[in-house]
DNA sequence: TTCCGACAGTGGGGTCGCAAT
DNA sequence: ATTGCGACCCCACTATCGGAA
């Protein structure tokens, strides 16, 4: 079951759970045997034995089947998925990686226990069933609040640096496979001003335009420097109005200093650092802003005015 | 008739395994 | 030995189409 995304919706028929980075997993126990599939329907158990001895003795020889989150934490406990994705790709043994990068499975629905099928039972009775279990490290059940104002948890969510917050029905019924209003998510992201340095080539249908603009922002010295690439938010007219104006303001140099930002790849274009753009994204790590979206262009705004991103 | 959900296709970021060089 | 690419993961977004409302 899916989420769709909004703001959170308030009111008593709601309950809020934290929304974690990590990697959606259905997990199947049947007679002393786990599993455990993502969302493409592999079978990723092998990446995981830590987690999968915990459910063996979490669900003895009783059937089970679990929704949840697999999560990596950096050192300051905070979610982490460029961490576990050193674990994601592991399919032999990898006791180092274990030990370096260890993991937690957040399950927070039970989808069935015994003989007994919950999705079609309330969300409530589900999450009742499921603090019945008998968790224990590296597995479980993260808190659910009802009746808490959503903006407040949002500023939870935002403390702790986890990825937003997702609202539940508390009298839906778990629908398999399907995205649903039942559940809202509510990411939490940024808006920064950038400067378009350039564009790479496009593949396919935006072959004809761009792929993606080369993005860039003053430092504290007031240089200009690479801060990633955005290569969604645009309509196709939008794309085609872009490339036109890039057109008329290419330059053979990169704008940036110094030059090149990383070894540039070869493809990539250049052009006069004068238009100002906003764009929508997670956080700004690494030097390079993550999940970049192209919310426009900034005709009121000078490309001296853009700063690096918070 | 309108609207919503599913799908396909493009893009971003990232790591690892394996084949090609 | 190094490099490049595909396989998986996360995601945002647009465009399209068919069926539900």
């Amino acid at each position: 079951m899916l989420a769709t995304g909004g703001p959170p919706p308030d009111g008593p028929e709601w309950a809020v759970e934290m929304k974690w980075d990590g990697i959606r997993i259905i997990a199947v126990c049947d007679a002393g045997d786990c599993a455990l599939y993502t969302r493409n329907g592999n079978s990723v158990g092998r990446s995981y034995p830590e987690l999968v001895t915990a459910l063996k003795r979490l669900s003895g020889t009783d059937f089970l089947m679990l929704d949840g989150e697999i999560v990596a934490q950096d050192p300051d406990g905070a979610p982490s998925f460029g961490r576990l994705q050193r674990r994601m790709h592991v399919t032999r043994p990898g006791e180092q990686l274990m030990a370096e990068v260890p993991v937690r499975l957040f399950a927070f629905d039970l989808l069935a226990v015994g003989d007994t099928a919950l999705t079609g039972e309330p969300y409530l009775e589900r999450r009742r069933r499921l603090a019945d279990l008998d968790f224990a490290d590296p597995l479980s059940a993260p808190p659910h609040w009802i009746g808490t104002d959503a903006a407040q948890l949002l500023n939870v969510a935002r403390e702790h640096r986890l990825e937003g917050i997702v609202s539940k029905r508390i009298d839906s019924v778990y629908l398999p496979g399907r995205r649903s209003p039942a559940w809202i998510k509510t990411p939490l992201r940024r808006n920064t001003e950038v400067v378009v340095a350039g564009w790479t080539p496009g593949a396919g249908a935006f072959g004809p335009t761009f792929g993606s603009l080369i993005l860039g922002a003053h430092d504290e010295s007031g240089r200009l420097v690479f801060i990633g690439l955005a290569g969604t938010g645009f309509t196709q007219a939008a794309r085609r109005i872009i490339r036109a104006t890039l057109d008329e303001i290419e330059t053979p140099a990169s704008p940036f200093d110094p030059i090149p930002p990383e070894s540039a790849p070869a493809g990539w274009r250049w052009v006069a650092p004068i238009l100002v753009g906003d764009v929508e994204y997670r956080e700004f790590a690494g030097e390079r802003l993550r999940m970049p979206s192209w919310k426009g262009l900034r005709t009121d705004k000078t490309p001296a005015m853009v700063e690096m991103p918070a």
